[in-house]
DNA sequence: TGTACTGTAATAAATAAGATTACAGTATGA
DNA sequence: TCATACTGTAATCTTATTTATTACAGTACA
């Protein structure tokens, strides 16, 4: 995912940077310095997760679908995640090797813990409180 | 990295559970299912980082550097990491915004805050107590 | 009804990850 | 001393993933 956390993040700074107005994709993504269309779908992901509205039509645009005081961090990181922090992408270790047979769920536990940790200290801080770092 | 930390754990899990004996890196290779050039080169840098010991020719292979209760699974963590896991790989955020010009600063420390919960966790468990959890 | 947007699919280009080949260097032991 | 079985590492190829781009349908406004 790498990217798509800090696309998204910086998604919902603008948005809550200029509440009572609708932000076009282009805009953001003249912030962000990506293309439109990227911008378009990382919010495509953020609307299912009901962090953003949109408008559509000629005076269209985003904004944030709920008070960004009631938008954690952690909720971004998961609405934004696909597959474990730490984890292994595709591996097939020797199931005919005692270590093999075994590592992926053990593994995977362990892995599961550390992202736990991880969310939980996004999980202090909400989006508003991060915005609010900005000058 | 992503892979690499799998790779590196399922090394070293090897060879705690071959305690004096020198493993070799085609049979290593095989437990994970990958090339054997991977596992040296995975080696290399667990090398650098004193984790791991190896003995050239013949009857060569390699062993842990130090027990496995010497070994936690943060110093692995650090020995495989090269860039934050939840960090963006290149982005150039346009400095004449102001979100733009100061959100990779915020970004940053925030990145910084959740790995380091991380790495406290995998603080915890020693490689030891990991391999313990094979039957 | 033209204009300025969103929404989304399809494709292309760039980058990164992993596999493979090749071969030099080293220790062993027959 | 020489064949053998390893490590060490560079170079290259392949594949997968990520990101950019093009294209265009749909929608609301004025």
């Amino acid at each position: 995912m790498n990217g798509r956390f800090s696309i998204s993040l910086h998604i919902l700074t603008l948005l809550d940077r200029f509440p009572n107005e609708l932000v076009s994709s282009e805009f953001m993504a003249g912030s962000i310095n990506i293309n439109p269309v990227l911008v378009r779908k990382e919010i495509s992901n953020l609307k299912k997760h009901g962090l953003v509205a949109s408008k559509e039509g000629k005076a269209g645009g985003f904004m944030l679908a709920k008070p960004s005081k009631q938008i954690r961090l952690s909720d971004i990181y998961k609405a934004v995640r696909q597959t474990p922090v730490l984890g292994q992408t595709k591996n097939t270790p020797n199931p005919k090797c005692l270590v093999g047979k075994q590592i992926d769920k053990h593994l995977n536990n362990l892995f599961d813990e550390a992202e736990e940790a991880l969310v939980k200290k996004l999980d202090k801080t909400t989006l508003s409180e991060f915005t609010n770092r900005f000058n």
